[in-house]
RNA sequence: CGGGGCGUAGCGUAGUGGCUAGCGCGCCUGCUUUGGGAGCAGGAGAUCGGGAGUUCGAAUCUCCCCGCCCCGACCA
């Protein structure tokens, strides 16, 4: 392949795009890979399109070898089978639908079970054609509320979708493993630097959900890695390991006093520092020694509103995402004023547990934070306006009706895996392993005949991975302030091959330079722009990022032309007569 | 959906009520130039996001709408 600058598809911009803001987005754009032609929505040109298909090839191929087969689904479906599993209703705004001309409804498949549940269930009927992986490289279609980051996360992406089809449990994992070991391949191969992270509370069923994230600043997703040992997890399903429960048999017993107003932790800290009768005479009280107790208003699926108290260390916050994930499906709201009005117990601001717990006077599930174990002492709330209890002992002052793990994750915090200091950091999901089970295999009906006979639910597994996502993610973590640097497998060619200068005999050598490297194999970008400054040829391979750059110029005169590495900036001449050799010996390296 | 920023030629931008909307990049023609985004001369390219209004006069002021970017909420 020669792909020659002067007649390539391709123009590249002097300025950053302004509506383009992290990295791969703007290199993208400014190398002339993608243009935007609505929110979210993306063409590829023909540079951008080469890298495109080189990530799916790769993909297709650890499929392939993983066993795994291909098949392709519309990406316009019809209604009912979403129906079936309510997800018509359920998936909300975020599907994009339409209608035909008789008025029927269709939608643009955001993801495909029902469609591949459906198709199984139709062809196959007995155990002995189990197990199955079937997977599809389709387009899919999100009506997000906020794409951004242009490729990173769009409306309309690539993704390679597969679905297992196991008789049983044992089956399913081991599906679920041949995914995990073949993702592994694939993003090894794709020079993306990832952690693999589990993507569901311990408590809610171990290994059963991963979550592939590359490490990008502008990722989306917030997960902690251990700086110990190689735990990583999402922050959502970071489990707090509680301490050991502490003697408490010399601590006083429990004392109201007079806080007049402090209503926030940092007021109760400041106060019972400053006042002799209440502080510490070995150290300064923290926001830690404080018992915060937080009431949300949970809203099951059906609707009802039932409050919930949250008691944890006054240092911190609960975290939304993490209290969502323990109390999914339902969700909490923020305590209002009206909900305050129903539950004059609850004094804002001086909440204490001794009227919290579905046993005490309010009726209110009352869960603490793993911390507070029996024997942790605390100044807390005392229930009226402008009084604290001090020395209030877990255990022996009050108890909570459970615990729950929602406080925010802080770097520093304890590995649950080894003790050591938590870091966090960012990333952007580009695969994802779930077990489904038998979700879908009931709502749609998918059952095989046994070994005896006997009718039983398929069990499943879905299995992603975003295809044009991982282009944007290679170009997020491969670039520096010149322009992208592509891993040699995923870039547009091998060889950015550039002629400068005016003389003829330059463009001749390397014209035929192009020709020996084509015919054995070697994909050549050849800028063979007459007219155009040197200065111009070099800034565009560096934006451009083909890991090799070649240049025939002015030292062909005394025999020797220019190899150098884009990423390490190193550059050697290299005689005529030995180019071709030393460009192959790059390569196979 | 909430908060913030913004919308002027393909791209980046100047222009706070008054002349024909200015500049840089890119593009076209000619001449010169050729190892780090060249020079000179000439040229094409804009319903100033859309609509309504105020005014003798609107890119500029008012209202409504549309769209983009960022943060948050949400999100297989």
């Amino acid at each position: 392949m020669i792909l020659r600058m002067s007649s390539l598809f391709l123009r590249t911009l002097r300025d950053d795009p302004a509506d383009a803001e992290v990295p791969s987005h703007r290199l993208l754009v400014r190398g002339g890979y993608v243009r935007r032609v609505a929110p979210g929505v993306f063409t590829w040109l023909p540079l951008g399109f080469l890298v495109y298909r080189n990530v799916e090839n790769i993909v297709r191929a650890e499929m392939d070898a993983a066993g795994f087969q291909e098949v392709h689904f519309p990406a316009l479906l019809p209604r009912e089978p979403y129906e079936e599993t309510n997800r018509w209703t359920e998936y909300g705004d975020t599907l994009f639908r339409l209608q035909d001309r008789k008025g029927a409804d269709y939608l643009l498949g955001p993801t495909h079970e029902e469609m591949f549940t459906l198709l199984v269930k139709g062809e196959y009927s007995s155990y002995k054609d189990l197990p199955l992986v079937i997977y599809q490289i389709q387009t899919k279609y999100r009506d997000e509320a906020r794409p951004r980051a242009g490729i990173l996360r769009g409306r309309e992406f690539v993704m390679k979708d597969s679905y297992s089809f196991d008789v049983d449990d044992a089956g399913l994992e081991t599906s679920y493993q041949r995914h995990r070991d073949a993702y592994i391949s694939t993003f090894d191969r794709l020079g993306l630097e990832y952690v693999i992270v589990s993507a569901m509370s311990g408590a809610m069923g171990g290994s059963a959900s991963e979550e592939f994230l590359a490490m990008t600043e502008v990722g989306e997703d917030s997960f902690v890695r251990c700086s110990a040992c190689d735990y990583a997890a999402n922050v959502e399903a970071v489990v707090t390991p509680a301490p050991a429960a502490v003697d408490a048999s010399d601590v006083p017993a429990a004392h109201a006093e007079d806080t007049p107003d402090t209503p926030t932790i940092e007021t109760l800290v400041d106060i019972s520092n400053s006042r002799p009768d209440l502080a510490r005479s070995d150290r300064a009280w923290s926001g830690a020694d404080t018992l915060k107790n937080v009431v949300f208003m949970v809203v099951d699926p059906e609707g009802n509103r039932t409050p919930l108290a949250i008691g944890l260390p006054g240092d911190r916050e609960v975290d939304l995402k993490r209290l969502e994930a323990a109390l999914s499906p339902s969700i909490a709201e923020p305590f209002e004023e009206a909900d305050f009005d129903q539950h004059p117990a609850l004094v804002k601001g001086y909440i204490g547990p001794g009227i919290l717990g579905e046993e005490a006077a309010s009726g209110i599930r009352y869960l603490l934070d793993p911390r507070v174990v029996a024997g942790t002492r605390w100044i807390t709330g005392a229930n009226e306006k402008g009084r604290h209890v001090y020395d209030f002992v877990a255990g022996r002052d009050f108890v909570g009706d459970g615990t729950i793990d929602v406080a925010e994750v802080r770097e520093g915090d304890a590995c649950p895996s080894c003790g050591g200091a938590l870091v966090l950091a960012r990333g952007i999901e580009i695969g994802h392993i779930f077990q489904l089970g038998r979700k879908y295999a009931e709502a749609l009906d998918l059952k095989v005949l046994d070994e005896n006979g006997k009718l039983v639910t398929v069990t499943m597994g879905s299995y992603g991975i975003g295809v044009s996502r991982a282009v944007a993610a290679i170009a997020e973590q491969s670039h520096d302030d010149r322009g992208l640097i592509w891993p040699r497998e995923v870039a547009p060619a091998d060889i950015h091959l550039i002629a400068t200068g005016k003389a003829d005999e330059v463009f001749e050598a390397a014209a035929d330079l192009a020709q020996r490297l084509d015919a054995a194999g070697i994909r050549v970008l050849y800028d063979d722009r007459k007219g155009v400054s040197p200065g111009v040829k070099f800034n565009d391979s560096e934006l451009l990022g083909i890991p090799t750059i070649v240049v025939v110029g002015k030292r062909l005169a005394d025999g020797f032309i220019e190899v150098k590495d884009r990423r390490t900036g190193e550059r050697e001449d290299v005689a005529v007569e030995d180019v071709f050799d030393v460009i192959r010996g790059i390569l196979e390296a």
